[in-house]
DNA sequence: TAATTGTACATTGTTAACAATTAATTGCAA
DNA sequence: TTGCAATTAATTGTTAACAATGTACAATTA
């Protein structure tokens, strides 16, 4: 059964704007005007305030007091290469969690997920490939952990997807995908965390 | 020097209530009310909403659309141990990044942190020492890495520390943070990272 | 009695006006 | 022209009223 969550109009614009940032279409340092914003959205600009707050939080904006928010810069490789370290044990931790764990119709919802990435990938919406590649990690991770585990996650991954303007544009990415749910659905750990391992770089 | 920074009326709600919280004054669960807040603080419930979104994606508050915001259950061991895990991480590649790249003035802006520490440790006061403790790896996070590594550190730190009701209530605590700045101050990072290792935990 | 509907209340969500702060512009003097 | 000060404009911060939503409890029905 498909689960088609409602979302609330915070929740809608952030969506929105991570989006735009991850795509690139929004650039390192844009400023980000919240009267401008409330009317792009249709809203004043109190519910705009809460979004630039969480996505400040969420480490994709830099916000100055009295001046207001602007989109981060890429991390530095450095802090790059530790974030992939921290996403890869935090992913490691979620696929150890589910061996012997995971319902049938999870693993329905990871390749639907993957046939969604397929079909982005086919059409070449390539930002919607990005979005879907992110909403399968997230998928497991919070079937592993739940809101907690997906709490420590998501910012490590949204700050890291900044650095991929360009998205591995292959059929290959898609396949990673598949073999780690080849491999959760065995139930071999080692197997999916090797996996993860490939995926993660 | 020391540098009074100037807060912003939001941060000084934020670290007020972060202190509640992390000293188990505001025990988990505890339903947090935006007009008792605003009465408490003497503003309106704007600057209040704004504090609750941040300590939301600090970790520290789980919040729920058009219900509210409350605190946050201890995480479960297997998940106090990832943080841990990825903790220690992040402060030893900060550990390493310092190495023969610290200022004899940010060292002596550790030794008067730990003063502080020792102060409260003597004074029985453990909840400013809880709060010290973390000042003092966030200085050192924040030299290593600025604000994008405090980002990744922050919300795993606070997160771990409310499963921490009980201080560790020995002189070691003051001690070990101690060694760490001695072995900064010897640019000896391999010892350092053995003192973050020890406290850490 | 148990379940359900309806109603009143409490709380959060949103808005628009106003205050405070920062950034930009203008005018002046050296 | 350049540097600085004062003024103006633009933007963020705050507030209080109002709207929308959820909760608790009473009334109703099977």
């Amino acid at each position: 059964m498909k689960s088609n969550k409602i979302l609330s109009v915070r929740e809608q614009i952030a969506d929105v704007l991570r989006s735009d940032i991850i795509s690139g279409e929004l650039e390192p340092n844009t400023k980000l005007n919240e009267q401008q914003l409330a009317e792009r959205f249709g809203t004043s600009r109190g519910p705009i305030r809460d979004v630039l707050i969480k996505l400040t939080k969420e480490g994709l904006l830099v916000s100055k007091d009295n001046v207001g928010s602007s989109v981060s810069s890429p991390l530095t490789p450095e802090l790059q290469k530790l974030s992939i370290d921290i996403r890869r044990k935090i992913e490691e931790y979620a696929v150890k969690h589910l061996e012997n764990n995971i319902s049938d119709e999870d693993l329905a919802q990871m390749d639907a997920i993957i046939d969604k990435m397929q079909e982005h990938f086919d059409k070449e919406e390539f930002t919607e490939l990005t979005k879907t590649d992110i909403e399968f990690h997230k998928y497991f991770v919070g079937l592993a952990g739940g809101e907690d585990l997906t709490n420590l996650w998501y910012p490590v991954v949204l700050r890291m997807r900044m650095n991929y303007q360009r998205i591995r544009n292959s059929q290959t990415l898609v396949d990673e995908h598949r073999h780690i749910v080849d491999a959760l659905r065995k139930n071999d750990s080692k197997l999916a965390i090797s996996g993860i391992r490939k995926n993660i770089k």
